[in-house]
RNA sequence: GGGCUUGUAGCUCAGGUGGUUAGAGCGCUACACUGAUAAUGUAGAGGUCCGUGGUUCGAGUCCACGCAGGCCCA
């Protein structure tokens, strides 16, 4: 029987190949389901809630992805670890316009083709091919770069369940009376007859420069005979529409005398004062009103008065074409904050029916907008559908109001605009007509100029309740604060009611049916609700069938639907399909079919503790889950949300396929591996910063954070296997362990603490970067070089094992500490070091808990000390460096200063190490007593600007002129009275700092108040030591370069010189031996093959053979 | 045009409540170590803290106005 097959070892890889070791542990995973197991251990454990928003599978995966789903992860691994039964339904974002252009293109067709060359039968079930085309590619992703989230049974928004679920949700609304029916004002085009989506105006060439009349017109004022007010307009033809006047409530107007250049009657005409020079010549600015002559062409002017936007707020003015006369208040001056004085005359002329801002406005000042009946007796603008003037404009009745919507051989020689300008004209109301070149929106299929047009559209209510929106938003946990309160908080306040309605095909359709006469209405709340009503329908005679039990509640089949009301009318569905915001709105609820199932599940997860997703969702989803969370059930729909940046290129701009700079996530991950892509990405930037993405600083993150951690890993195996160290036995108590021990122990609970209040707060970056820190600087570069002695001398004692489960116990730590942001490599590492002790059970590190601080074992004394060790040692490098001499050389002493027996001690108690560091023989203190310490004074500003205020400048020059008498006496005294600008005041030792920054004759160093002097005499002894280790240095070399094994016993041979060098030789014999491995050390006359080495000035000849 | 946001070393970023020598890593230069060695360490050079005003004894930090980049919305 051979014990040692039983005996298992740390793996040790000089080059670990992160890429692989993410492979290898995804398989591992895969293969023992750790991730369900990391979600059913905790059963009955309190859970924590996340809500996944879901992605659209129609386009393929980014890097930025890679951030979003590295965010979201982090905190559900965390909060797993922490104990939490944390469940991730995954999900997919499937309705929307980027499915439906997607599929028009493929096949080949526009929106009007569908129902007449493809069948909205084909059509739809092409849309929900093509929805999840890339869904393998996103699985992919998702599994590589180790997002834990369930994708086995993902909510999918197009589903019949979803669907039902959002038609409970809208019936809901509705019988809250939240769901209407009015209208916006869209872009629209008569030409294609269809209102365009903001995304449709947004294709390349939809603005094109064009000339268009524009007229600077006359609107009346009440009660005056001469006095107008000036508004300008590039669309004449909405004049007739005009139902206000907005200006600027800061903005300064003046009322100018001068004649109508048309009409050359004398008028009054008001503007804003910065338009005045646009609209006057400098060269009239002479000439006096009463010279004027009709027909001049310079026209005198003269400013009579001046007043505020203000002053002019509730004026009212005589309706410019009366077409259709307006009741008050109607036709009266508003403030609108979209007034400016950039172009036109800093007063807006407002049309309810034909701007966005102007029926926003009449709606604020309950100004009735210029209407006409149609034959349902509905109001509709004076433009129809068709783009033609109604009958009522009588002038104009039945034109186009643009004039490219004419086919080209009806087109009128006069626009309708120039039509109208030129009836102003005569009427002694238009100031001013010019063609004005602009960019103006053109409608991309038809390439003819768009409207904005009043268009009917369901709304939800969202206004009703704003002030609980906002008030239930404080409550919220925003990462960063500020998009919370800016960016989403401000525009909460400025909430509109939510525009749900789409004219489109594939997407949630609203379940609104309405009487012929539309009087009557239905809102159906449920497949089971929808059944019952075809029954009746059928059972009226106007539908033949039961409704199928395989129903697909998209159009065209939802359409085909038609119901029968109370009173025995037919009832059609209201075409509009819904916002797809409001699928993604309405996951909480729709994700688990509630309330038709799962009530118990939904409310164990509602509200979500946590959400994450890119800060261009805050008025989409983040809008969309507060708005229904807090209409139905009064409460928010999330507790913490983090709203990450964009991910840019390393210069800082948009990543775009077309630009060809986008980052390949595959390969990233393929090339880097997960773990430092995931790493990078939030070690380098807050979440909620842009990032620029440069993979250089992955390979930094590789290199420097992963490979050092690594190479401590393999430092530990490599000596632990040797000494066959399984942690066995007991831990050896904390007082027991040396020094250095027991401060990266204090070290390692401070970043415990450190690591869990980033992560506890949303902070992983500051998590990751503590990590990073405390794995580079204190392990790695202090503690394990400073103790490497301890792994390999001696025999296998408790120093040694304390060494062990120290170094053990630290990368232990930090993998579990790393493992919610590294989950791959931090499993390798646990598996690595738990597979070998044993010491625990689990079989995942993702299935262990995460590390809880020892307070006990914090000393902040031990992290002071060592710091202080740290900088005796770097001043004393500098030093060297000044002096130029090498470290290899001893030197006799250091000095230090110090005042209190605090330091002192500190510093005793890291004597040893600074020595050794350093390379010098003797720590030696200076206090008070010693005479050749010259103190130097600074004024603390802190203390003395509190006291003394503008005096400061004058104290602190009184401090730096004190000498060696002041500093003691205050030292002596604890105060000391001065004479500052004639006065007396006293001074307190804390007013000063006194700190000892010269020693006269020694070379010195000094950092804050620890300063360092170093002996740079060399003694004959310590030159002969200095040779030694030269000797040494350059042997190793040597044995270096003829491949010897570090085992390899040699025999060394020097000629001799009868200098300096041989009494070095000599002297340190035995040394140079047991640092060479060398048995014999001797001096020879001469030498045949020697090799000739330099060290300096001084020069050898040594042969070295091996034994 | 509005809201929010960023601007600190060549690059990526730290810099509670204002306090007089503005820091780190990378990169660069020089060096050390040679039993973690394709590893490790040390030192040095490098800054108009975006600009201009203001508040203050004192501003990278507070205020105002700009400039430049970004996101969202008009």
């Amino acid at each position: 029987m051979t014990k040692s097959l039983a005996v298992k070892k740390y793996p040790e890889y000089k080059q670990p190949a992160f890429a692989e070791i993410g492979e290898e542990v995804l398989a591992f995973w895969q293969s023992q389901n750790i991730f369900e197991k990391s979600v059913s251990q905790r059963e009955g454990k309190p859970t924590f809630t996340f809500f996944e928003g879901p992605p659209s599978a129609n386009g393929t995966p980014g890097i930025h992805h890679v951030m979003a789903r590295t965010v979201k992860d982090i905190f559900c691994r965390y909060k797993t670890q922490q104990g939490y039964q944390v469940k991730r339904k995954g999900g997919w974002d499937t309705h929307g316009l980027p499915v439906e252009l997607q599929v028009e293109k493929e096949l080949g067709i526009k929106k009007e083709d569908i129902g007449k060359k493809v069948s909205v039968d084909t059509y739809n079930q092409k849309c929900r091919e093509t929805v999840m085309r890339f869904k393998d590619e996103w699985d992919d992703l998702t599994q590589k770069m180790g997002y834990w989230v369930d994708l086995k049974d993902p909510y999918i928004t197009f589903e019949n369940k979803y669907i039902e679920t959002l038609w409970s949700l809208l019936k809901r609304l509705y019988e809250k009376d939240l769901l209407y029916k009015g209208y916006t004002i869209q872009p629209y085009s008569p030409a294609a007859g269809t209102g365009l989506s903001s995304h449709e105006l947004n294709q390349p060439g939809t603005y094109q420069t064009v000339k268009d009349t524009s007229i600077t017109a006359m609107f009346k004022l009440e009660d005056k005979e001469d006095e107008f007010f000036l508004a300008w307009t590039t669309t004449p033809w909405t004049l007739p529409a005009n139902n206000g006047l907005a200006i600027g409530a800061n903005i300064d107007y003046v009322k100018v005398k001068t004649f109508n250049q048309y009409t050359f009657q004398p008028i009054v005409v008001i503007l804003a004062k910065d338009r005045v020079s646009s609209y006057f010549s400098a060269k009239a600015k002479d000439l006096s009103l009463s010279d004027y002559k009709a027909g001049d062409s310079l026209i005198p002017y003269e400013i009579v008065d001046q007043m505020k936007g203000k002053a002019l707020e509730g004026m009212a003015y005589e309706q410019l074409m009366p077409y259709i006369p307006l009741p008050k208040p109607a036709c009266t001056v508003v403030i609108g904050d979209f007034v400016t004085t950039e172009d036109g005359t800093g007063i807006v002329h407002i049309s309810k029916t034909f701007g966005a801002d102007d029926f926003r406005t009449s709606v604020q000042y309950h100004m009735p907008g210029v209407f006409v009946k149609d034959e349902e007796g509905k109001d509709v603008p004076i433009v129809n559908k068709q783009g033609k003037y109604v009958d009522e404009i009588t002038d104009f009745a039945g034109m186009y109001v643009k004039n490219e919507y004419y086919k080209p051989e009806e087109r009128p020689e006069k626009s309708l605009d120039v039509q109208i300008s030129i009836k102003l004209k005569e009427e002694n109301r238009a100031f001013r007509v010019e063609k004005y070149e602009h960019s103006y929106p053109h409608c991309w299929r038809t390439d003819k100029p768009i409207l904005y047009y009043p268009l009917d559209s369901w709304f939800i209510k969202t206004t009703a309740y704003k002030e609980q929106l906002v008030a239930l938003n404080k409550t919220i946990h925003w990462k960063p604060a500020s998009t919370g309160e800016g960016r989403f908080g401000h525009w909460l306040e400025n909430l509109v009611d939510w525009n749900l309605s789409r004219s489109r095909y594939w997407g949630t359709p609203l379940p609104i049916w309405i009487s012929e006469d539309k009087q009557e209405q239905k809102c159906i709340g449920s497949l089971a609700e929808l059944a019952a009503e075809v029954d009746k329908a059928v059972e009226a005679g106007v539908m033949t069938e039961a409704l199928p039990k395989d129903f697909d509640m998209h159009r065209p089949y939802v359409d085909d639907i038609v119901l029968v009301s109370e009173t025995g009318q037919k009832m059609f569905r209201e075409p509009d399909l819904i916002d797809v915001w409001f699928d993604s709105g309405a996951m909480p609820y729709a994700q688990w079919h509630y309330p038709f199932e799962n009530e118990e599940i939904f409310k164990n997860n509602f509200p979500a503790d946590f959400i994450a997703e890119g800060v261009d969702q805050t008025r989409g989803w983040f809008f969309t889950l507060h708005a229904l969370a807090v209409m139905l059930h009064g409460d928010v729909a999330f507790k913490n949300v983090i709203a990450n940046g964009l991910v840019l290129d390393k210069d800082g701009n948009k990543m775009s396929k077309r630009l060809g700079n986008a980052i390949d996530p595959f390969k990233t991950i393929k090339k880097y591996g997960p773990d430092a892509t995931r790493w990078y990405m939030v070690a380098n930037a807050n979440p909620w910063d842009n990032l620029k993405f440069n993979e250089l600083g992955v390979v930094e993150v590789q290199r420097r954070f992963f490979g050092t951690l690594h190479n401590t890993y393999n430092f530990f195996a490599l000596y632990a296997n040797l000494d066959g160290f399984r942690f066995e036995g007991a831990l050896i108590p904390l007082d027991q362990r040396p020094e250095s021990d027991r401060w990266i122990i204090s070290k390692l609970n401070s970043l415990i603490l450190e690591a869990t209040e980033g992560f506890e707060t949303y902070e992983p970056t500051k998590a990751a970067r503590a990590i990073m820190d405390f794995v580079s600087n204190e392990l790695s570069n202090w503690y394990v070089r400073l103790n490497r002695k301890r792994f390999w001398k001696g025999v296998y004692n408790d120093d040694k094992k304390a060494a062990y489960q120290t170094l053990y116990t630290c990368l232990m730590q930090v993998a579990k500490l790393g493992a919610p942001i590294a989950p791959f490599y931090m499993e390798k590492l646990y598996k690595d070091l738990n597979e070998v002790t044993e010491q625990e059970a689990h079989v995942s590190i993702h299935l262990s808990d995460f590390p809880k601080a020892d307070s006990s074992a914090i000393f902040e004394d031990l992290e002071q000390q060592m710091h202080l060790a740290q900088v005796i040692s770097s001043l004393t490098h500098s030093i060297r460096k000044k002096e130029r001499i090498k470290v290899r050389q001893p030197l006799s002493r250091i000095m230090v200063p110090v005042f209190d027996s605090k330091t002192r001690q500190h510093v005793e108690a890291i004597a040893d190490l600074i020595r050794s560091e350093v390379n010098v023989k003797n720590i030696e203190f200076l206090d008070d007593t010693s005479d050749i310490l010259v103190k130097t004074v600074k004024p603390n500003f802190r203390t003395l600007g509190q006291k003394f205020g503008a005096q400061v400048k004058n104290v602190a020059a009184n401090i730096q002129a004190w000498g060696k008498s002041e500093i003691a006496e205050i030292e002596r005294a604890g105060q000391l009275e001065v004479s500052v600008q004639g006065e007396k005041i006293v001074l307190l030792l804390e007013d000063v700092e006194i700190s000892s920054k010269d020693i006269p004759g020694w070379s010195v160093a000094s950092e804050g108040r620890i300063t360092v002097a170093l002996d740079i005499a060399i003694s004959d002894e310590l030159k002969k030591e200095g040779i030694a280790r030269d000797v040494v240095n350059r042997i190793q070399n040597l044995r270096k370069d003829s491949g010897l094994e570090v085992q390899d016993k040699i025999a060394i041979q020097v000629v001799r010189q009868r200098n300096v060098i041989d009494d070095a030789l000599t002297t340190h014999a035995s040394y140079i031996c047991e640092e060479t491995q060398a048995k014999t050390l001797e001096l020879v006359a001469a030498l045949e093959n020697a090799e000739f080495i330099t060290m300096e000035d001084l020069q050898l000849e040594v042969k070295i053979t091996v034994m």
